[in-house]
DNA sequence: CAAATAACCGGACCGTTAGTCCGCTTGGTG
DNA sequence: CACCAAGCGGACTAACGGTCCGGTTATTTG
């Protein structure tokens, strides 16, 4: 990264550690800018600097999380991965984000909470979709798959995987999906 | 209602009128509870005695639009009151529930971000999410029927109400809706 | 109708938080 | 080494949700 300074490689890893500590430590609501910044180690104005605004720094604190999961849906191999066929890569990707979002809960939920307005602006919840809304339509193409898309990402809502985990915990929320996906994209039985 | 205040309850009327005028005439988030004072022309220690909380000021105000439902459910006619098959009520229901969520676009914003924090705890959503929890189980007895219902719930989420009406009008949403529901809870096809 | 009282009212006040700004510091470079 | 743009910190601001209490008023009772 050419251009970048060292300190501010430093300083921007220093507050994701510092956000993330805090995230895990106090819950996701008490975790104020102000918290982070004196965590990390530095000024306030360096988060924004960095990340714009608190809705940046968790979205890139998401991103960060989710690479890999994008990086074995692009280039990896099947069913996560290009070449399986639909409703593999679509069960696949969803327990991905299942196990994700078992393993953040307080990450997905400071998230949810900073994207409030517009939560379809965020990169990695675009990604998803758009990802899940190919998926469907292939599936079913006579369908919503939009709408569906957005359906099947609501199982990701922080207070669900929260509250589904925390009795079963994350197999329930894994077996609850996958059992979600395979009832919604079954081939329509005839009326 | 003994013991109630005549300005009491002239207060409270103007403050929840005052909510919904500003609700729709700006944004959801624009809403600060000392705009609400001032065009409810009351005092904001007002707000705060009758509804205790932001939080509470949305949810009784969704509890109002939400009372025709209610009351249809619990003593209505078929199929949305008792009596009809569960499917057939679920659909209803569901179809019910669509109309209202994209007549109050705003409203059901400005609520999802003041119950942010644990909004399973708001009584709407908890009457809602019992009806259907109790329906799916009856139609899906293998399912786990808690989160299905949650996960139906998720269809009214402010942001996915809005982009989805705003292609295709409530028409789009009931539509949606339906097929969500018919194809979740048709009888599992076999293995 | 008048006095008594409990409920109610308004808006000044407080603590917290996201976001801004600018003078100082520092890492990179020729 | 000297220069300077990029980076830094933390005081500052604005706005918000929520609290508090001295004054007001609807209601009740004799």
């Amino acid at each position: 990264m050419p251009g970048v300074r060292a300190d501010a490689a430093r300083n921007r890893e220093a507050i994701l550690r510092a956000t993330e500590e805090l995230l895990t430590a106090h819950g996701p609501d008490r975790v104020s800018l102000d918290a982070v910044a004196a965590a990390a180690g530095v000024g306030k104005g360096t988060i924004f600097r960095r990340f714009g605004s608190r809705t940046g720094l968790f979205q890139e604190l998401l991103a960060e999380r989710a690479a890999r999961i994008g990086e074995a849906v692009a280039t990896g191999p099947p069913p996560l991965g290009p070449g399986a066929p639909p409703h593999d890569r679509l069960s696949a990707f969803l327990d991905a984000l299942a196990v994700l979002a078992a393993g953040n809960i307080a990450l997905i939920a400071a998230h949810e909470q900073a994207c409030a307005s517009d939560k379809h602006a965020d990169p990695t919840y675009r990604r998803w979709h758009d990802h899940l809304t190919a998926l469907v339509r292939e599936l079913r193409p006579d369908a919503d798959a939009e709408f569906l898309a957005h359906v099947l990402l609501g199982s990701f809502d922080g207070d669900l995987v929260r509250r589904t985990t925390s009795r079963g915990g994350t197999a329930r929320l894994r077996t609850a999906v996958r059992d979600l996906a395979s009832a919604l994209l079954a081939p329509a039985p005839g009326p």
